[in-house]
DNA sequence: CTGAAAGCGCTAACAT
DNA sequence: ATGTTAGCGCTTTCAG
């Protein structure tokens, strides 16, 4: 039997129906007689009908799949959020595109790229570095911004980064620090400058005299992280505690001094942010900010979908709780 | 100025030519003479033309994209994979789309569902647990299995478990151990059985006797490597050293025993298999097999646009090397 | 409640 | 070298 791929016209044909009346039932079963609906499934059945997304798509005007611009695919904080993401648009027959926004030469250009090439019925921002010229492009897709962006023009879900920073800051404070420092992402990622910010503001609000030479720039990696340990092993006058924009950066420091011969929390206390998940198994467990990572794909997925349900580029925009995780990383400092 | 999307006839419009014409200038600049090919690149600028992939892909009986059907997105490992895929799929014009075997109740009918969509040109299977019951559906897509595949029917990019399993044991006794323990997958996974198989091999190669008690089942994920560790602890005639089926659960396990208060490697030597990113910076460093991500994803995708170009579904396969990567967590057994 | 028919935007024969 | 034309498979008015 060699079955060919069928159509809806061979469905028609082995109901005694019109290519239309299929349509409906798969579509809009409610206005097709139970007899004729039956009569249709059980064709379906029997060609092995599967429909056609792209001429659907092409039908529909749309394109039947959202994607996703993210920076670093290799960070296990971004594949969790597509695992949620996943989970919300798979059940509402949408596909997720991934593309990542650090592999190509020139990420601006494909951000507009992607707003113009119908590729996509909606795109969801990871990129905090992303700045895009012009979003006023007349008949783009809805954008959900997963992370504070610029101006506030994007409909967004994010969580509130100055505030995460702000907890991890007093908790060091609470354990008695006086000598805070932070190491920052990129200096021109708006969750760098966010987390910053909390970062100053809670230290003036501590009372605490802010450092410069107590801020170290770093870009979210190990490595960087690790870099930083370097330097801080190297200074004399030398914060004791030492809030990371990133879990990743935090392993990285943390490995480092262990390496060198110290001890955490003995001789520094460390605080992270993103609660991935390795850190709980770490030796000691990183105390950091949790960001609720499949609430966060999960709601941006939620969001996208009604905005291009609705077909509008304006939408809500949610902000989503952050909360300190205490574990083992952080203690009293020396003498 | 109130520019609706512009279609490729728009331009045939502007440029004075039909639209065929255009439409070659596009896919096969070649054929077209110089002066028009110029006269349609500068009506494609003025008009603002994007192609329409949706309707390209519809006339070409084609979906443009590829499907990636991995078991868990959350783990690190696979997400530096679907950055390697994109890299190459993205210059050659095919999307990447990600599905979760895990998310969904039925993952075999999952798969069999991508098959027959036509959802995607071509598969690229990362879940060693699956057993599609018939891959003889006549016009599927090409498949690679990124893993070792049952019986080996599938063109596939794969590491040499076994071999990788036995550097880890071969590392192991030639630090001295002779009590050499073992930590599975998922029992019904390929890659479980591979690993195993590997260890049991190497065990019998040392002259060791394998005991039955040292292999514990676990599931790939930290929380299972945990898990494993509280059962060793609890054990007094337990094994001095132990091979891991993945990084994370052996991250899981060091964790453990280390909260527990023992130290490894003094207590216990441990080797993973991944070389995840992470598991460099941990204290101690883990030794541990690497598989090389990027270019499995790499070759994956590559092998697969072949197929998919020449249309066929049988193709190449291919064995990437893996190698121990010696670091801190394993050091001569006690006495 | 169902059918006929007109395309969605593009490409690939087939002509010229 | 370029134009004409017939669809790809589906949905959706518009009639009946």
């Amino acid at each position: 039997m060699d079955q060919k791929i069928s159509t809806i016209q061979d469905v028609a044909r082995a109901a005694g129906v019109s290519t239309a009346t299929v349509s409906r039932t798969l579509s809009n079963p409610g206005v097709v007689a139970e007899s004729t609906r039956e009569a249709v499934m059980e064709a379906i059945r029997s060609t092995g009908y599967r429909v056609n997304h792209t001429a659907r798509n092409l039908r529909r005007q749309r394109s039947g799949s959202v994607i996703a611009l993210m920076p670093n695919l290799a960070n296990p904080f971004f594949a969790q959020i597509i695992a949620a993401m996943s989970s919300v648009l798979t059940p509402a027959q949408y596909g997720l595109l991934i593309a990542d926004t650090q592999a190509g030469p020139d990420a601006e250009a494909r951000l507009s790229h992607y707003l113009l090439s119908g590729l996509a019925d909606g795109l969801v921002l990871f990129d905090g570095s992303l700045t895009p010229s012009r979003l006023d492009i007349p008949g783009r897709p809805p954008i959900i911004a997963a992370c504070e962006w610029m101006d506030g023009a994007l409909p967004s879900v994010r969580v509130d980064n100055a505030c995460g920073a702000r907890l991890a800051v007093r908790h060091l404070a609470e354990a008695g620090h006086r000598r805070i420092g932070h190491v920052t992402g990129p200096p021109r990622n708006v969750l760098s400058v966010s987390r910053l910010q909390g970062f100053r503001e809670e230290l003036a609000a501590q009372g605490l005299e802010p450092r410069p030479d107590w801020i170290y720039e770093g870009d979210f990696t190990m490595d960087s992280g690790a870099m930083v340990a370097r330097k801080w092993l190297a200074s004399t006058d030398r914060p004791s505690a030492l809030f990371l924009s990133s879990d990743e950066m935090a392993i990285g420091f943390m490995g480092a001094v262990q390496h060198a011969g110290l001890r955490v929390p003995e001789d520094v206390s460390v605080v992270g942010f993103d609660n991935i998940e390795v850190v709980g198994h770490l030796t000691p467990a990183l105390t950091t900010i949790r960001q609720p990572r499949t609430l966060i794909g999960e709601r941006a997925a939620e969001l996208l979908l009604g905005m291009i349900e609705e077909s509008r580029t304006d939408g809500p925009s949610e902000v989503i709780p952050v909360e300190l995780i205490p574990r083992a990383s952080v203690a009293p400092p020396r003498e």
